[in-house]
DNA sequence: GAGTTTGAAACT
DNA sequence: CAGTTTCAAACTC
């Protein structure tokens, strides 16, 4: 009743975003500038198309995740349930008609959609592996819808994909990859079905058939490059790897300990529909063997980590109950989407491995990408896959959400125990559920392990196409699904902090975000508003599931995947009341909530309400936990904090703690087992995580003791970077990536080249690392850094910087920022930095629309460390750092980008905040830092310069390019670039 | 499981 | 922007 009516209020602002095709342009600056990177540059990948756009925390992110939510949409044909269709794009509509009649038809019209499958993931994913350790499988497959001309035609395009992962035990993978094939293609007999089945199954043969005709069709779409391998029958196939559907495409890394799943799913929707007609999916299931080699090393709970493509199969069950949304992908989504402008959608996958990077992947990704705007979708896409790629670099990905609006917090807390978490999620989407289906899910997982970190988190990312044919044809779209899945990570590989999510196909696995994201721009308000009304009135059905059945096991009320579940009565789960709104996933079934709206089939209301949420508030959906510059989150992964130091990651907006002393769940703060900090009003506090009048003191404390812990772990991290620093070197071939190189260098030998990047990497990175939940982000380096750098980089770069700057100012007062900064990053020789970009979550999704959650980061440990100390303390833990980062980012990026997004540095505004805020200039100004000081002697100083030089020779070569962020970006580097370069030096 | 407490979100 | 109300989670019994 109440919130769906807002929905008609829903803005279609979404479509403002403007990003889409930028991504590219930024890229193109970045290349620019790269004269000063080019070094890192180089190995980057360009971030991936998708990346670029990755504006982590802008407020608008938001919008532009929509409109290309929008697109994702998915359009599940099928049948679906009308509604949801109506509800959102006429375009669907169109296609829909035409899927349902047969399932077919339309296709033909645009034989462009061709299906087409691919096993991205393969490629991907398989790269990895190297060190062994780290280990993934992915599968993914691709379909397209529209194929009607290979073989059959006969209905509109399919696609899938799916993927599949399995990660932990080779065994598995190979098993469940099977499984997911061989599901398939039990399905596909049926013809009805799963689209997973379809997606996962994939028959080459029609892929090749395709492959002749879809090329072409394809080649719209994206791209989607892979590296990789081979395994993939037909390479080309994958590269070309089709855009609409992007949706599917998920990837799943995994690395490090255990594994990442991912998957993804097309729309299942369509599949179904599909199915009938035709659909072709690759499969990756060479991938996943080979992964499963690799896997096995991780062998940690692949159990987990293992993520099933079906929902519905059964098997995922188990988890399945449970896990279910996730968060940011949406951002990824968005971006993708965006990208794709037209019809596309895509999912992205990310996941990130520290060590590795994957530069090289990402190049490969970006030429692709880069071809095509459309592809944006793809990218994500590819990036994730080049993340994966990197992977064989070794490493482990980490993928990173988006995040967007996630429950770290949840997530957080769902971590806290268990020293590595996997999630893994899947969503499937079903025929029946309909609508749409795709989402993503990202998970992070950090560990803070003992030597590294790894961070996992793997982001799907999963747009919808639709694919839009031009025009009349019907084509259909269908969507993607996206599947997601999961993250894991291990340090030791042990467990999980949490539980692998698994998202319940139809239920919620997805978070609205996508949809959220694809809204604004297509969908037309008046369908939504259809839906909403109408279906606010009944909503129950969903409702009726979900009451009761769940309550809270744990006390959280989170499944034990991180998940929360709510019990709302009254707000119909459409307010920020409920924890599942909140935090950007739909309920599910083990939601106690009465006359729920906040599920799958409400997808435009949701969208409606929380657009209208977001314009009042722009942060509301962003993580509320934000790594302070200064402070690692420490606890944010959890161990808990309380003994272990306060992480560096505060509450975003402070509580407001009166009788609680803020030693109890009521206070968000300690929920979040972030210590308070000057934002927060509260009183009396006692808040073991950090007391507020401590809040200052305590940063800088950390920041030498994450030092510390990152030394330590350095050698580890070592490894890891030499890793990178192949994927550097692979990514510096790569022009284009350069954003991303930066932060792999850093890792290696980039701190001097990279500072900058490192800069605001660790910014960023710190941040992410925090925020593992939100999702994806891109963060590995290679990718993640192109997107993020672009994100970063624009924005951040001067902002990071300033905010760094700012930080450390506060913290600790010396100056030299400039030095600081750059050198900050980079400091010690150590770093491994992998800076996530933060996106927000949503946020990201608005910058780039593209899949910004996609991108990854990665870090090594150390570099997390640093990041972390250097922002914040934090603590070693990567996860924490990935929970962080999407904090951070959101805050971070509040900080910083303050500038471009008002709204998030109110939010953010704690007094931190807001000060660093403030003190873009400042940075300049002011830069010493004791990184500054600490770093730069041990190693840094000449990295710091060198990395200012970066800086700033980056900085003037961009000028504003995308959207707000971007611009904002692209404004600040330069202009603060130059001023930093020559103010702080 | 019901009732109370708490603080955030929403509203005025 | 402050104060009040509403809400749902957290907590207690």
């Amino acid at each position: 009743m109440d919130s769906p009516e807002p929905s008609s209020t829903i803005n279609p602002t979404l479509s403002s975003d403007p990003t889409p095709s930028q991504d590219s342009p930024v890229f193109n600056y970045l290349s620019n500038l790269s004269p000063i990177q080019p070094v890192k540059g180089a190995p980057v990948v360009q971030g991936f198309p998708g990346l670029n756009s990755p504006h982590l925390l802008f407020t608008s992110p938001r919008i532009n995740a929509q409109s290309r939510s929008s697109f994702l949409k998915r359009s599940k044909f099928p049948q679906l349930s009308s509604e949801a269709f109506s509800g959102k794009n006429e375009d669907y509509n169109n296609a829909i008609t035409d899927s349902d009649g047969t399932g077919v038809s339309v296709s033909q019209s645009r034989s462009e959609l061709s299906p087409y499958v691919q096993k991205l993931a393969d490629n991907n994913i398989s790269v990895h592996e190297q060190s062994g350790s780290p280990i993934r499988c992915v599968d993914e497959l691709l379909v397209n819808v529209s194929n009607s001309e290979s073989s059959n035609p006969s209905n509109s395009t399919n696609t899938s994909l799916k993927v599949a992962d399995s990660i932990p035990q080779s065994p598995n993978c190979a098993g469940d990859s099977k499984e997911s094939v061989a599901n398939i293609g039990s399905k596909d007999a049926r013809n009805d079905e799963i689209p997973e089945d379809a997606a996962g199954v994939v028959v080459e043969q029609a892929e090749e058939d395709n492959k002749g005709k879809s090329l072409s069709n394809q080649k719209d779409v994206g791209v989607y490059s892979t590296n990789n391998d081979s395994d993939l029958p037909s390479p080309d196939l994958r590269t070309k790897i089709v855009p609409d559907l992007p949706a599917h495409s998920s990837l799943h890394y995994h690395y490090g300990d255990r594994s990442m799943v991912q998957l993804s799913r097309a729309d299942h929707t369509m599949l179904d529909e599909a199915s009938n007609k035709q659909i072709e999916s690759l499969e990756t299931a060479h991938d996943c063997r080979n992964d499963s080699d690799k896997i096995n090393i991780m062998s940690i709970a692949p159990d987990e980590s293992i993520v099933q493509h079906d929902s519905q199969t059964k098997a995922g069950q188990h988890q399945s109950g449970i896990r279910r949304r996730c968060l940011q992908f949406e951002d990824a989504q968005q971006k993708i989407a965006p990208a794709s402008s037209g019809s596309q959608n895509a999912s992205g996958i990310v996941s990130c491995s520290i060590p590795p990077v994957s530069p090289a992947i990402l190049d490969v990704v970006e030429p692709v990408s880069s071809n095509r705007s459309s592809t944006a979708s793809n990218r994500p896409m590819t990036q994730l896959a080049s993340s994966s790629v990197n992977s064989e670099s070794f490493t482990v990905k980490v993928p990173k959400p988006s995040g967007i609006g996630l429950h770290l917090n949840s997530i957080v807390n769902g971590m806290e125990a268990g020293s590595g978490a996997t999630v893994s999620v899947k969503s499937t989407e079903r025929g029946n559920l309909s609508i749409h289906g795709k989402k993503l899910t990202s998970m992070m997982s950090c560990h803070p392990s003992e030597n590294m970190k790894s961070c996992l988190i793997s982001s799907n990312v999963v747009g919808s196409n639709l694919t839009s044919g031009d025009n009349d044809s019907k084509h259909v779209s269908y969507v993607s699904n996206a599947e997601t899945v999961v993250a894991s990570l291990s340090l030791n590989n042990t467990k999980p902090f949490y539980e692998p999510v698994v998202l319940k196909p139809t239920e919620h696995a997805k978070p609205f975000y996508e949809s959220v994201l694809s809204k604004p721009t297509e969908h037309t308000p008046s369908n939504k508003r259809k839906f909403n009304s109408e279906h606010i009135d009944s909503p129950m059905d969903y409702n009726q599931s979900s009451p009761k059945k769940k309550r809270k096991k744990p006390s959280d009320g989170n499944d034990g995947d991180g998940c929360k579940r709510c019990n709302c009565k009254k707000t119909k789960c459409l307010k920020l009341y409920c924890d599942c709104f909140a935090a950007g996933v739909y309920c599910v079934d083990s939601c106690s909530c009465q006359g729920c709206f906040n599920r799958p089939e409400y997808e435009d209301t949701v969208l409606d309400v929380r657009q209208q949420i977001q314009s009042r508030n722009p942060l509301a959906f962003a993580p509320k936990i934000v790594q302070n510059s200064t402070g690692s989150p420490a606890n944010v992964f959890g161990e808990d904090g309380a003994s272990s130091t306060p992480s560096s990651a505060r509450h975003k907006r402070g509580c407001n703690c009166k009788k609680s002393m803020c030693l109890k769940k009521y206070c968000e703060c300690y929920q979040a087992n972030v210590g308070c900090s000057n934002g927060c009003r509260c009183e009396g506090c006692k808040n073991v995580y950090g007391r507020k009048e401590e809040y200052g003191k305590d940063l800088v404390n950390k920041h030498c003791t994450t030092e510390r812990l990152e030394r330590s772990v350095e050698e580890n991290v070592e490894m890891v970077t030499a890793t990178s620093g192949l994927l550097q070197s692979d990514s510096r071939n790569q022009s284009n990536l350069t954003p991303l190189t930066p932060s792999f260098q850093c890792s290696d030998r980039g701190k001097n080249v990279l500072k900058s990047w490192f800069t605001s990497g660790r910014y960023i990175s710190s941040p992410e690392s925090g925020q593992a939940n939100t999702a994806a982000y891109g963060l590995s380096p290679g990718s993640p850094r192109s997107s993020k750098k672009h994100d970063i980089d624009q924005e951040t770069t001067d902002d990071i910087i300033l905010d760094l700057v700012t930080f450390d100012q506060e913290f600790h007062g010396n100056a030299k920022l400039a030095n600081e900064i750059s050198p900050g990053f980079h400091v010690t020789g150590n770093m491994d930095y992998l800076m996530a970009l933060p996106n927000s979550q949503d946020w990201a999704s608005n910058s780039g629309g593209q899949l910004i959650p996609q991108t990854v980061h990665f870090q090594s440990t150390r570099p997390l460390c640093w990041h972390n100390s250097p922002m914040t303390p934090m603590t070693q833990f990567d996860g924490s750092g990935m929970h962080a980062l999407g904090l951070l980012d959101s805050n971070k990026k509040a900080y910083v980008m303050e500038d471009d997004t008002p709204e998030i540095l109110k939010d953010s505004s704690i007094p931190q905040n807001g000060v660093k805020v403030n003190s873009p200039n400042k940075k300049r100004i002011s830069p010493p830092h004791r990184h500054l000081n600490e770093l730069g002697s041990s190693s840094s100083g000449g990295g710091l310069k060198t990395g200012r030089k970066f800086i700033l020779l980056a900085v003037p070569s961009f000028p504003p390019l995308t959207p707000c962020i971007e611009s904002k970006d692209v404004a600040a580097h330069s202009t603060d670039n130059s001023q930093k370069g020559s103010s702080s030096k």
